[in-house]
DNA sequence: AATCTAGACTAGAGCGCTCTAGTTTGTACA
DNA sequence: TGTACAAACTAGAGCGCTCTAGTCTAGATT
């Protein structure tokens, strides 16, 4: 069966096949009755307009390449939500590539992406070495959310802030011995570990560092040695919320109650955190607004290729729920 | 800066264009040596492969797209996983579209990838009417999975099996007084009504429905009247998770608990019912697998597109926790 | 009446590849 | 020595569109 084309079109209503272009595309130079007429045609004849002959005759300019390096986590569900908000208000089109849980894929994708002539990669929680990032992005503009890189445009949440706002809310119900129950210090993410240790010594207490993996069991496990041990904390701060469930199981085994027994704080603001009989104070990262300051730096690069690039800090905020409050008398 | 295409490599190691392209695709027709000195040399230029072009050039049938209906619902990354794994082993390309929780955006989404000339759609969880689900699968060959429609390839999981499987899971245990709190029927799933309406007859007990809405919160008051009312159930079956959670806070709200004073089962094994202090008995849907099999169904589409359709039916398992056991004595 | 101009429309040159239908080369066989 | 044949390679015709640089009307301007 043969593919109906711009030229059948063309030929059937007696005019130019840019003509019948412009009028699909909604461009001026088409007089209101010749659009009709056209756009009649086309729709009798059960013509489709070809994206891909169209990205490869046109020069470009309207095509975001979205990077998601998970698709099983909710948060970068929101980012691309926030992302896709804008494309639509300046009518660019989105092509998508997906990582793996492991980073295994992040090459590839990217790969895939820049061979597919985005104009520009907008590339969610990149798990690649800054080396690598920054090669990729001589070839095609970037943004990196998430995961800063140096020398690329990038949106990214002040985890210290975060940190900061759950260790100050701590302090202000009155809790003397906050631990911090801390991710493993291999990924580099130190910025929580930092605002953690700041308030604490700006409030003068004693930090108190536990190192954990992302693991729920690995966390219960750490928290209960913390809690069995002499001079227990009274609230425990975690890496992520993953880590925060662990701490409530190890909460749960010792017949304590988080915010009254002892205070837990978590951060994602992940859909665990919002589970039945949980309901976590956590730090919410505002994936949706990530999104959409990444896309419009996306469109700026679009704009002005050659210009500086620009990092952009988002301060997430503490959700309190119902795992914390003062310590027991 | 011009971009560096076929045409330079070719020029630049002395052999024609169309080789250069055997080379990249790894195609047989190259000597080794030959081979080498291309890919030598598309390195030292900086060639990246141009996919739109290849597409537009092609004859297809390397392509399949992949519609994705919820971002934010797990499901869909698991049977992207599935999809995927099979698209890898085939050599398969991926084009991504998705939807909107609403629906709003299932036919837009659909027509870029039509647009896009994928070969075939794999469409996880469409909103659309049926008839329009036809109209487009006149279009483009397409694969529905969750959502089955005749006389389209489909691929769906058995709810009615499900559903059966969890309340003869409740019947075993004991339960004789067993309530199932179900969708809208407004959305035309009825199938986990029919299993549950069948299993309870068959074992001559005597059925107790009650309407729910997709939101806890609802689904928590309507468990709650349940609950206070004459002759209440020791068991409840929710049509899924969400509402499942809903009869959690309902128990939680009169001091009840889970599986000791009344059973609760879910659906859809989603990541809410294995969050701590919950531990839902649901039913697991395997979306891994499902997401296979449609792939598998697409690669046969496109080596025969005139095929009579074909369904597929995948039989879910009852996954049992925490939240079910004997009735109170 | 001559000139200008804006709007509507067209011709045709690409975009960067893949594919078909060759041609050439080296080697094996009779 | 001539014929056969597979392997290595090439020429050139598309794929279906967008874009540039026009042409051709009418009506407006002097």
């Amino acid at each position: 069966m043969m593919r109906i084309t711009m030229e059948d079109v063309a030929r059937h209503v007696g005019v130019s096949r840019a003509l019948v272009s412009l009028a699909y595309r909604n461009r001026p130079g088409v007089s209101t009755e010749t659009r009709e007429r056209i756009l009649h045609a086309g729709r009798e004849l059960g013509y489709v307009p070809n994206r891909v002959a169209a990205r490869l005759a046109g020069h470009g300019g309207n095509t975001l390449g979205v990077f998601l390096q998970d698709l099983h986590n909710d948060l970068f569900a929101d980012l691309y939500e926030g992302t896709r908000a804008v494309a639509d208000e300046a009518h660019k089109h989105l092509v998508l590539g997906v990582g793996a849980l492991d980073g295994g894929r992040d090459a590839e994708a990217l790969e895939t992406l820049a061979q597919s002539r985005v104009d520009v990669v907008v590339a969610f929680g990149l798990q690649l070495p800054d080396t690598e990032v920054r090669t990729i992005a001589e070839r095609v503009p970037m943004v990196c959310v998430l995961r800063g890189v140096a020398d690329v445009d990038s949106v990214v949440s002040d985890n210290r802030h975060g940190a900061r706002a759950a260790t100050e809310h701590l302090i202000d119900l009155g809790h003397r011995r906050i631990a911090f129950l801390a991710n493993p210090p291999s990924d580099g993410y130190m910025d929580r570990r930092h605002g953690y240790m700041e308030t604490i010594a700006a409030a003068g207490l004693r930090p108190q560092v536990v190192q954990t993996t992302y693991s729920r069991e690995t966390a219960a496990k750490d928290a209960g040695a913390l809690l069995d041990g002499a001079d227990a904390p009274t609230a425990i701060f975690a890496h992520n919320d993953q880590a925060a469930m662990g701490v409530l199981d190890a909460l749960a085994l010792r017949g304590l109650t988080p915010g009254r027994d002892v205070s837990v704080i978590g951060y994602d603001n992940s859909s665990l955190s919002k589970a039945p009989g949980t309901s976590l104070t956590t730090v919410d990262v505002d994936g949706v607004a990530l999104g959409r300051s990444a896309a419009e730096l996306a469109l700026r690069r679009i704009e002005a290729p050659g210009a500086p690039s620009e990092w952009r800090t988002s301060f997430p905020t503490l959700v309190v729920r119902s795992t914390t409050g003062a310590p027991a008398a």
